[in-house]
DNA sequence: CGTATTTGGTAATTAATATTAGCATCTATC
DNA sequence: GATAGATGCTAATATTAATTACCAAATACG
C-alpha cells in the first residue's frame, strides 16, 4: 500500500500529546517500571481516543490470539424464552473443570447483527464457537462461521452438509415416550394436539406419537390428531373439538404445555376432572407446569445435556471433509400428576370388557 | 528483553512449516490476490496452533482496539434468576439504533474466574463495560476493572466511592409504594414478612414499609415485623405467627413472591380467604405470581430500564475524579386481585367506629 | 519445441511497536 | 551548594508483521 492516510500510529498521538512514540507505547502498555508523570498519561489517553487508535495493524485474525480457554456461544435469542440460558449453563457447567470463560452474543437472527456479533466474539480470540439457534432447524451456517477456522459445534441447530459436529433433542423419542405413557397407564384412545406442523419439533413430536401408537399396535385415527400453534388458546379449541368427537379420547398428548394449559381450561369448562375423566401430558416443562392443578406431567428438554455435549465436543482436530452425524439427545419425562389409568367403563368399551385385575 | 523464549513469531511458525515468513503472514491473513497451495496453508494453520500462536506482540490494549460499538456485559450469574436477562435485554434494546452488540461474560463472583471473563471480555476490544451483580449491593470494584480505561457502568450495585455511574432499583420507594396501596385502600393494620435482614433490598423494603405508615400517621408496632428469609417456607411460618396475634393485621406486604406463596398456603390452611379476609401484596412479579389464586398484585423490578439506563449512561468523557450519584428507578406495582379492601367488621375496630361511604 | 502464462512461492523492504540505555532535570540531604 | 538518587522522558535499536517485487518451476499453447 503507498498510501495509508487513515492509520492512526503511536508517532500521530506522540505528536499530538507532545511527547516520544516511546512514550505512547509505555504510556497504552501501562508497561512497568517505566515513569511517566500522570499529566502525560492522561494527555496521551486523551490524544489517543481523540484521533480513535485502533491498535497495532499487526493483528493478525490467527488461532489462539493470547486468550486460550475463552469460547464464544452465539445464539439467537437470549430473552424470548429459558432455553439459551439453560443451555449456557450447560455449557459453563461442563467447561467448570477447565476453566473456561463462556463469552455469549445474540445473533438477533438479523443480516446486519449477525456478521458483528460473531465478529465482536472472534476478534476477542475465541478458541472454539458453539452456534445455537432457538428454534429447531437446519440452517445455512454464514460463511464466516465456517471459515472460522477454530473448532464449532451447532446447538439445536444443524447444516445439510453435516460439517459440523451438531446437537438436537430427539423429539421423535420424546413424543413417543410421552405417547408410551399413556399407553402403560391403560390408554387406547389418545389424542394430539400439534404444535405448528411446519416446525421440525412438531412433526418430530408427530412421529414419536404414531411410532409409539404402532409399537403397541393401536391403530392410528387421523380424528385425534388436532393442529394447534403452540398456544393456550388453540389448546383450548382442539379440546373442544376432541370432546365433541363421538369417541372421545381418554388422554391427551399436547405437544408443549402452552397447548395444554388450554386443554386444562377447557376440561375445567366441560367439568371434567384430570386425571380422572381426562390424562395430559405435556412438554417443554415449563416452569408454570409444576405449580398447574394438578400438576402437568410433561418432558423436559435437554437443553442442559445439549449445552455440556457442545463443550466435550469442541474437538480441535477439525479434518477438512469430515461428516458428523447429528446427536439427538433424549427428553426425560417428568411424572407429575395429570396422568391416570382411564375410568374402567371408558376403558371396557374398547377394551372389549376384560379389565385388568 | 534479552530471552524472548514463550513467544512464538511468524518465523517459528514458518521453520515448522517450512516456508518463510511472508507465506506464514498471507496465511494467517488470508491476503488477497497471493498465491499459496492448499497444502502449505494447511501446514502453516496446523503449525500455527501447534505452537499455539498468539499473534503479535503489538497488540496493544489501547482503547478502541478495531471494534467499536461492542459493549461488555459482565454480570456474576446468568441462569439463577431472570433478572440478568431481562437486563441484558434493556440493554440491547437501548443499543437497538445504535447498532451495538452485547457481548456477555459470567463472573461467577469467583476471584479465578472473574479476572478472566473480564479479560475476555476487553481483549476483545469492547468499547464500554456494563458490570452487573444478581444482588443489589455494595462492591469493591476490582482493579482490573476500573483501570480499564473505558467508559463503565455499574448496574444493580455500586462502590463506595461513586467513581462509576450506577442504577440500583428504588426499593425503598417500592418497599413504601407497596405499603401505601394497602393503605389507600383502607387498611390501618398491616404487616410485612421481610427478607434476609442483612441484604440491602431487604432494609430497604422494610424502610419504605415504614415511611409509608409514618407519612399516613400509621404507627409502627413491630409486632408486626416477622424476619423471613426470602422463601416460601418462612412466609408459611411467618403468617401463621401473624394470624396468631392478638390484633391480627387485615393485610400483609410479602418483601418477596416466594414469601407471599407461602403467605398463600397458611392463609389457605386457616380458612381465610384473599383477598376478602386478608389482602397480599408480593415484591419481585416473578412469572408464578400472575398465576396464582387470586392473582397476586406486586412491584416489578425495574431490570428492564435498568439495562437501558445502563446504556444510555455510557458516557465517554470520563472525567477522573468526578463523582456520580446513584441513580434508583422505579419498581412499579403491578395490581391484581390480591388487594381489597379489610371487612367491614375488622376496619370498625381500628377506625373508631366511622365507616367509608 | 520455444514461448507465454499461471502457480507457488521467496527475499527484501517497509511500517509499526516494544524495549533498552541513557540523558537531563528536579529534589532531598548533609 | 555539591552530590546522590529519583523522576520523566527521548533516542536509538530490536522485533515483529505486512507488503512489494521478483523469481523459478510447471503448465498451456501455437
Amino acid at each position: 500500500m503507498v498510501d495509508r492516510p487513515a492509520r492512526v500510529t503511536m508517532m500521530d498521538i506522540a505528536a499530538a500529546a507532545g511527547c516520544s512514540q516511546a512514550a505512547v507505547s509505555f504510556v497504552l502498555n501501562d508497561t512497568p517500571g517505566t515513569r511517566i508523570s500522570q499529566q502525560t498519561r492522561d494527555r496521551v489517553w486523551e490524544a489517543a481516543r481523540a484521533l480513535g487508535y485502533t491498535g497495532a495493524t499487526y493483528t493478525t485474525k490467527a488461532a489462539y490470539s493470547g486468550l486460550d480457554n475463552v469460547i464464544g456461544f452465539a445464539v439467537d435469542q437470549l430473552a424470548t424464552s429459558p432455553e439459551a440460558i439453560v443451555a449456557i449453563e450447560g455449557a459453563r457447567q461442563a467447561s467448570w473443570n477447565a476453566g473456561n470463560v463462556l463469552l455469549v452474543a445474540q445473533t438477533l437472527s438479523d443480516p446486519v447483527m449477525e456478521p458483528k456479533a460473531i465478529k465482536a466474539l472472534t476478534s476477542g480470540g475465541i478458541s472454539a464457537l458453539i452456534y445455537m439457534t432457538i428454534y429447531t432447524r437446519q440452517i445455512e451456517l454464514p460463511s464466516y462461521v465456517s471459515q472460522l477456522n477454530i473448532p464449532t459445534v451447532l446447538l439445536n441447530c444443524y447444516t445439510a452438509d453435516h460439517a459440523f459436529p451438531a446437537v438436537v433433542p430427539s423429539e421423535i423419542a420424546g413424543g413417543q415416550s410421552s405417547t408410551r405413557h399413556l399407553i402403560t397407564h391403560g390408554h387406547h384412545r389418545i389424542a394430539t394436539i400439534t404444535g405448528e406442523i411446519w416446525m421440525q419439533a412438531a412433526q418430530d413430536r408427530l412421529t414419536g406419537y404414531r411410532r409409539a401408537l404402532a409399537t403397541a399396535d393401536i391403530p392410528f385415527d387421523p380424528e385425534l390428531v388436532i393442529e394447534g400453534d403452540w398456544s393456550a388458546g388453540a389448546g383450548y379449541a382442539a379440546t373442544m373439538k376432541l370432546l365433541a368427537l363421538k369417541e372421545p379420547p381418554t388422554a391427551i398428548f399436547c405437544q408443549n404445555d402452552r397447548t395444554a394449559i388450554g386443554c386444562y381450561e377447557a376440561l375445567k369448562d366441560a367439568g371434567l376432572h384430570i386425571p380422572q375423566d381426562m390424562s395430559v401430558v405435556g412438554y417443554d416443562d415449563e416452569e408454570i407446569s409444576r405449580h398447574l392443578v394438578p400438576p402437568l406431567t410433561t418432558s423436559v428438554l435437554p437443553h442442559l445435556a445439549m449445552g455440556q455435549w457442545a463443550i466435550e465436543h469442541l474437538n480441535p482436530d477439525s479434518t477438512p471433509g469430515k461428516r458428523y452425524p447429528i446427536a439427538k439427545l433424549e427428553c426425560s419425562l417428568v411424572k407429575r400428576h395429570s396422568v391416570a389409568a382411564p375410568r374402567a367403563d371408558t376403558r371396557e368399551i374398547f377394551d372389549g370388557g376384560h379389565t385388568s385385575p
